[in-house]
DNA sequence: CATGAATGAGAGTTCATTCAT
DNA sequence: CATGAATGAACTCTCATTCAT
C-alpha cells in the first residue's frame, strides 16, 4: 500500500552515531531536537533551527550528531525500548484481561506524560521515516505493539470478559489510535493530568458513552 | 501551546487561485496532487513528483495552479466546505443525540471514503499549514466541527442518554481522533467498507467493549 | 503618474542581513555584486554570476547575505549615508551660493569616482527598486539631495548670485541629471580625472556654452 | 569597456519581424509594450503584462510578433529613423550655429512629447539591448547623434559662437544627458509644456545661471 | 568544542516561447 | 486571431553537510 520511495532525501551514510556514550551537552541538543521534531515536523524543522535554540552554529551540531536523522534515530530508540520493556511488565503483572487492558492505557498515558516529544515523533514521522533501512525497526516496534494489545484483546474476548462481536484488529486500532493521537493536544505541562485523561479513556473503552437504562 | 513559527517555507503572495472554476486538466491534477500529499506529506512531496506523476514538467503546473499551496489550499477546500455542510443536515434531521451521534460517524467514515487524501492532508497537514494565514480557515473549520459534535454530546448528557460523568471535551477528542485517524490505515479500496468499520466504532463508542453481565 | 507595481519579483522577506558587521569576505562579495548590477543591470545580473566572479557556488553567497535584494541594499546604504553627510558638510562650510554649488558639483563628481559602482545603481534601479518597501529610502534620500541643492540655488537668487528668471525646479533636474548621469559613460580608470569634468561642468552651468560678446 | 556578455537571454532566431506591414492591432500592442518597456523596464516586463493589458493571452502576442525583443525592435526603430530624419533637416535649415543648437534642443523636447516611452526604452535599455547583434543600429544611431551635435558645437567654436575653452566631447554629453535624461521626470500629460522646458534648457545651456554682473 | 566559509543537490517558481485546436 | 496547455531553461533560494582553523 505505501509508496516505498528507494533512496532520497536521507544520506546514504550507513548510520551510527559519533559517540553512543551521551555527554550531558549532547542530550540537551537532542532535547532541543525533540521538541522542534515534535512540534514543526521532521522535515520542517531545519538543523539551523536546532542550533539557533542551542546558541551554536549548525555545522557544530555535526560534533554530536552524524546526521539529522540520527538524532530523529537516537530520540525514537530512547523511548522506544523503555515502552517495549513497559507493556512486557503491564502483561506479565496483570491478573485479567481487563486489568491488563486499563493498566495498558494507563502506562501509555504515563509515557505520554514522559515521552511527549517522542511520542510525537513516532506518531507523525514514521511513515516518512521508514522508508529508510535505517528506520526499519519503526515498523518492527509498531508490530510489537500491536501484538501486545491484541493479545490482551483475544484472551479477553476468550474468558468473555470483552464482547465476542468485536473485530479484535479494528478494536486494537480505535485504542491504539484514541490512545496514542492525543499526543497532538496533550500539553503534559497543562492542568488536565494524563491520569485522569487515562481513567476516562478507559472508562469510555470498556462501558461506552451510553448511559444504561 | 504551539510554537508558532513566524514567516517562511511558504510565499507571501496573497493567495487567489489561477482560474477558480475548474477544467477538467486542473481536477485530474489536483487528484494527483491530492494522493501525494495524502501518502508522501505535503513537505516531503515534491512539484516536480507530481508534474511527473501527470506527465507533464514542474513548470506547467504553474498554468493552472499559482503555488503548491494553491493546490493544497483547493483540495482542503473542496473537502471542508461539503463536509460543513452534511454535518448541518446530520443535525437538522436527526430526532435524538443517540442517532444523531451515530449519523455523524457514519458521515465521517463516508467521508473517508470519497475524500480519502484530502481528509489525510487535513488530519496531518493542518499544524504546519494552519501557521500561514492563507490556511486560517483551517482552525475555523476545525472549532466548527468541534461544536457540531460537542453540542450532540451536550443534548445527549441533558436528556440522560450519555453518561454524565463524562468530559464532554474529552470525549469530542476521544471521538475525534478516533474517526479521523483512522485515515491513516483505512483503504478505500479494501475489503473493509466504511459502513462496517463505522458500525463496529458506533458501538464500541456506545456501549463500550466490556461483556455486560 | 508611475505606474506602481504592487508586489512581485522581490522576496517579501522583511529585510535584515545576516550579519551587519561586515567581514572581509563579505566587502569583497559586495564590491563583486556591486560591478556588477551597475554594469549590466540588477536584473540582468544573476546570483550565480556573482558567484562565479567570487569563485564559489551560489548557493554560497547566501552565507553572507539573505538574498541578492540585501545585497543591493547594503550596497546603497553604504553610498547614500555618506553622501547624505558630504552634502551638509558643503553646505556648512559654504560661505555663499556660488560656491556652495560648485562644491556641491565637485563632490558629486568625486563621489563618482569612488562610488562609481553604487550611483550608478541607485541611478538606473531607483525606480524599480523602489516598488518595494524595502527600498522607501532611495525615494527619501532622493527627496533630501533635491533639498540640499534647491535650497542653494534659491539663496543664490535671493541674493541675485543666481539669474531670477530660471524655475528652481527645473534648475535642479538640469543640474542633478547631467551630474549623476555622467555615471553611464565616466570610467574611473580612464583618462578624464573626475575633477576636471567637474570644472568644465560648473563653468558651463554657471557661465554658459557661449561666448559672451 | 562594457562586458560584452555573448549570447543569452535573447532567443537566438534571427530576427525579422512576423509582417512588416501594420494592422491597427499590431499598432496598439506596440503601444501597449512602449509604455511597459518604459516605465518598468524592458527585463522587468513580461510579455503576459503585456497581453493583460492588452486584453489577450500572452501567447496571442505571438501571432502578431515573434519575440518580445522584436517589440522593443519595431518601437526603437519607429522612434530612431523619424528622429534622424529631423536631426537632418534641423542642420540643413539652420543658418548660424546657436540657432541649429537651440533648435536641436527644441526638437528633442518636441520628440519627447511625441515617443516619450520609446527615448526612454533608447535610453534605458540601450547598453542591455545593444549587447545583441540585432540591436547593433542602436550604437549607430547614438553615434551619428554625436555626429550631429559635435558638429554644431565645432562649428560654433570655429566662428567665435560658443566659447573656446569647452571640450566637445564633454559637452556634447552634458547636452545629451540633460536633454535626454528628462524622459525619466517628464510627463507628456503634465502640465510642464515641453517647449518651457526647452527654452529654459536653452537659456542655462548658453548663457549659465549665474547672473552677469 | 566551536566557528565560518564553503559545497552540492535540489527545491519552488518564472517566463519567453510553441503549437494543436 | 485567439485559446489553453505545454515546454525547457534559467532563476533565486534552502539546507544538510563538510572541513580547515
Amino acid at each position: 500500500m505505501d509508496h516505498v520511495v528507494t533512496t532520497k532525501r536521507l544520506s546514504a551514510r550507513g548510520g551510527g552515531t559519533r559517540e553512543s556514550g551521551g555527554s550531558q551537552r549532547r542530550a540537551e541538543l537532542l532535547a532541543i531536537a525533540a521538541e522542534l521534531f515534535a512540534t514543526r515536523g521532521f522535515l520542517a524543522t531545519t538543523v539551523r533551527e536546532i542550533a539557533d535554540e542551542a546558541g551554536i552554529l549548525s555545522g557544530s551540531l555535526y560534533h554530536h550528531f552524524d546526521s539529522k536523522e540520527s538524532m530523529a534515530d537516537e530520540i525514537l530508540r530512547g523511548f522506544l525500548e523503555p515502552q517495549r520493556r513497559a507493556y512486557q511488565q503491564v502483561l506479565r503483572e496483570a491478573t485479567d484481561p481487563r486489568t491488563a487492558l486499563a493498566e495498558l492505557v494507563r502506562q501509555s498515558f504515563r509515557a505520554l506524560q514522559d515521552n511527549h516529544a517522542a511520542i510525537a515523533i513516532f506518531q507523525n514521522e514514521s511513515k516518512y521515516l521508514a522508508q529508510y533501512e535505517r528506520f526499519g525497526y519503526l515498523r518492527k516496534a509498531a508490530n510489537e505493539f500491536e501484538r501486545t494489545w491484541t493479545r490482551v484483546l483475544q484472551d479477553g474476548q476468550r474468558e468473555g470478559v470483552f464482547r465476542a462481536d468485536l473485530d479484535v484488529k479494528l478494536t486494537y486500532r480505535f485504542i491504539r489510535d484514541m490512545v496514542w493521537t492525543s499526543v497532538h493536544w496533550y500539553n503534559p505541562k497543562g492542568k488536565l493530568a494524563a491520569e485522569t485523561i487515562a481513567e476516562q479513556y478507559i472508562r469510555i473503552l470498556c462501558e461506552g458513552i451510553v448511559q444504561p437504562e
